[in-house]
DNA sequence: AGGATCTCCGAACAATGGTTCGAGATTCGA
DNA sequence: TCGAATCTCGAACCATTGTTCGGAGATCCT
């Protein structure tokens, strides 16, 4: 427990390894339990996935998975930290490669179905942060309204540059996430579309919305 | 028990009472409990409610409550049942108020938000379908995809007939869905939008997304 | 009024679930 | 190689939860 490093000190790429295999196994371990909690959390719900569920997922036995996390609320904390993260850093992505507002909600939308749908990060984003006691559940609240403002801020300026359609951005922004959201309830990997051809259609679609005449996507 | 009479028998109305007091407090019972189980499943979600807190909130003993459910499941299932009648019923009602397909699409779209906020219906429509046993859920899932198929036509409709741009017909719908099933996650009673604000806006911007240049409503 | 039926509840039961304990294996620095 | 820190797990703990049991009080029909 002496560890705690979530943020990679990839300060120096020395030759020798700087990271200690055991520490690098307790990551690797870790990150396994992160996984198959994350996939569990996705099919079956929070409340409905017991720590034994886990456990055997990931190979582990019950007791063992508390070497690893404080508890089954901060496995979720984690895996919703993840996601969260990875749609952050779509939002800056986007941002970057400087092409119009529409290719770029384009792009941050159809990047939030990929991260609801890879088994490795979160999945469980937005999806069940009610069920954190107050401690986590505050510091995800923060990061999770920090991207829907992201999004948000994408939305309204997009607006004020003609780009889209005068509207309520919070409203419109909720309408989005909520239909992205929503895929994790009806995706089967088995089904006719991929996951990238989902992100896609979807992002064209929500963005079609609130489009004016005339600049279609 | 003997009773079981969920469709009421609107027979006669006559001028004396054809329905016993008995048999009348019993239904308003019942419908109580619904009412106040559906808020808590609405807000804390289904596996993290319990008999004791619906209890509380129907001001009975968690004994009672199974003099009028079998059980947990039971009540859930009669929530999702009630709300999935009434958006069936809102389809059936635009369908016979023959305007155009944007119109009957949108009226359908708002009256799925206003059945999720009104705390007499569901609200856990189709938010926790999976939490249900195979027997109840098995009838709800036909009941759930039924509606669902319903409002696919529609759009099916649409599209065939120009009003809307061709696509992807099972994905735009479950979008829309999405869209419209998350709100309860977001919405609060004291917030600036009333319930038929946003299901206006929600229901006007959802369907934009599908149609052609030219006709927007 | 009397018996039958319906409502209602306090208490307890069995199962489940998150978590802890204590000790045995394993790994690593020196 | 040796001692210490780290991993690992079976078993048990304890609170919670859905549910049942038996009977007391209320209500209704005749």
């Amino acid at each position: 427990m002496v560890r705690d490093s979530n943020l990679r000190s990839t300060s120096r790429p020395t030759a020798v390894a700087p990271r200690p295999a055991r520490a690098r196994r307790y990551d690797a371990r870790r990150d396994a339990i992160l996984r198959a909690a994350a996939r569990i959390f996705r099919d079956r719900g929070f409340a409905d996935t017991g720590m034994r569920d886990i456990a055997i997922a990931s190979d582990l036995s019950p007791a063992n998975l508390y070497h690893y996390f404080k508890g089954k609320d901060e496995i979720l904390f984690y895996c919703q930290d993840r996601a969260l993260d990875r749609m952050l850093a779509a939002v800056a992505a986007a941002r970057r490669a400087a092409v119009d507002p529409d290719g770029r909600l384009r792009s941050v939308l159809a990047a939030h179905v990929l991260t609801m749908l890879d088994e490795v990060e979160g999945a469980t984003a937005h999806l069940q942060v009610e069920a954190l006691a107050p401690p986590l559940r505050a510091r995800i609240v923060q990061k999770r309204d920090r991207y829907e403002r992201a999004v948000r801020r994408l939305l309204a300026d997009g607006m004020a540059s003609g780009a889209f359609v005068a509207g309520d951005e919070a409203l419109l922004t909720r309408a989005m996430l909520g239909a992205l959201n929503w895929v994790v309830t009806w995706y089967r990997p088995d089904g006719a579309r991929t996951p990238g051809q989902i992100a896609d259609e979807m992002a064209r679609y929500l963005v079609r919305g609130v489009q004016p005449e005339g600049v279609r996507g």
